[in-house]
DNA sequence: TAGAAACTAGACTACTTAGTCTCACGAATC
DNA sequence: GATTCGTGAGACTAAGTAGTCTAGTTTCTA
């Protein structure tokens, strides 16, 4: 429907005013109007480009459920010896948490998980590009500490959960109730993964 | 306002009926006219006992969450040896896990998460009088058997609220997106806590 | 039994919203 | 140079909603 290049332009304004309504409220108290005349766009170009409000919104929400499940994919693990294990674990959790524990990604988190119930399917997307994406790298890289005689982890999947919530359990479930004032600064989110390695390691370590 | 006994039966029917709806749509896709409705009440009758749509949402949530972290209270932990140990912190755990993880309430999770820019007050009263309660508690547990030398745990708040994470991030996370559908059946929950019950233990065991 | 308190039914106001339509304008294409 | 496509501005429709008001009815109490 869209060739001429002022297009792109008023369809990625179109996405950041929406990004920034729908953020900063429910589906519900975001207006199509409100929307338009953030972005500078007539309503009519809007409905041109994106159907309806619900369409919108669901291409909003999976171009950023997909922009950020895409960063927290390549992150390889070099463990060279049993004593640098500690410390990569600690890198490699506290990557994930600092890319997950953001104003934005809390905001996506509420919105979609308030509207379960209207986009089913949304929530669903953020769960696996997200949670289960993490967890199932995080599987990968115990099984092969596991291979390596680094560590004792007979049922990885299971291991990398319990590490996975170890750490983000507390963080991110306080952020969702507490707002994003809740957030860690970056030398307790520090902290926070350090006690959780340690844990881990205590449990899991040879 | 009401003294009279049918007063009280009127004013249930209508918590009873903005439950149902509440709970099954957003807070903005309630209508008063349908709780009216739903409760076989007149609107003015409503408007005498709540004063307003939110006044109705903000004592229905709050006595739903008071309702609830009440009986998360009460619950000793009786440990005589260490062999008790595994089997009274599972127990223990197990039935915070069933408590928490029911239908209804994960879905007053998703409504207050969903509604934190709007009513932050009731979504800070949910997360105090269930996960920090329900920590602080077994940071209570936890001290004690440090105390008598059944498990070694330097900082009891922090290993508290490591165990309830392992124990509920995963379902609980799941459960917020992905609906009720993924809520472990009770045999699954079972086993969920003996796994996290045994890291927990091989960390902080003596 | 009389009066007051609580209730019912439903009309009504004032407002907001998603989505459509009309008409005019400017730029790219033929 | 004429046409077409995307756009802008804004009127318009149709529908829904919170909250108020009126008028009549039931129910408890003194």
């Amino acid at each position: 429907m869209t060739i001429r290049p002022t297009s792109l332009e008023k369809r990625r304004a179109v996405l950041a005013a929406a990004e920034e309504e729908f953020l900063s409220g429910g589906y519900d108290t975001v207006s199509m109007d409100r929307i338009a005349a953030r972005s500078g766009v007539a309503k009519q170009t809007l409905y041109a480009h994106f159907g309806s409000k619900e369409g919108l919104f669901l291409q909003l929400v999976t171009a950023m459920t997909e922009e950020t499940g895409d960063r927290v994919h390549a992150d390889p693990l070099a463990v060279t010896s049993a004593g640098d294990l500690p410390d990569a674990l600690h890198r490699l959790l506290s990557r994930q948490l600092d890319l997950v524990l953001t104003p934005r990604l809390m905001q996506l988190r509420r919105l979609v998980i308030g509207e379960l119930g209207r986009f089913p399917d949304l929530a669903r997307t953020l769960a696996e590009r997200g949670p289960h994406r993490a967890i199932d790298i995080l599987a990968d890289v115990l099984a092969d500490l596991d291979a390596r005689g680094l560590l004792a982890v007979p049922h990885p999947g299971q291991a990398a959960s319990q590490l996975n919530w170890l750490v983000m359990g507390q963080p991110v479930n306080d952020a969702m109730l507490l707002g994003d004032a809740s957030i860690p600064s970056a030398a307790e989110r520090d902290s926070h993964v350090r006690a959780a390695v340690r844990t881990f390691l205590a449990a899991y370590g040879t």
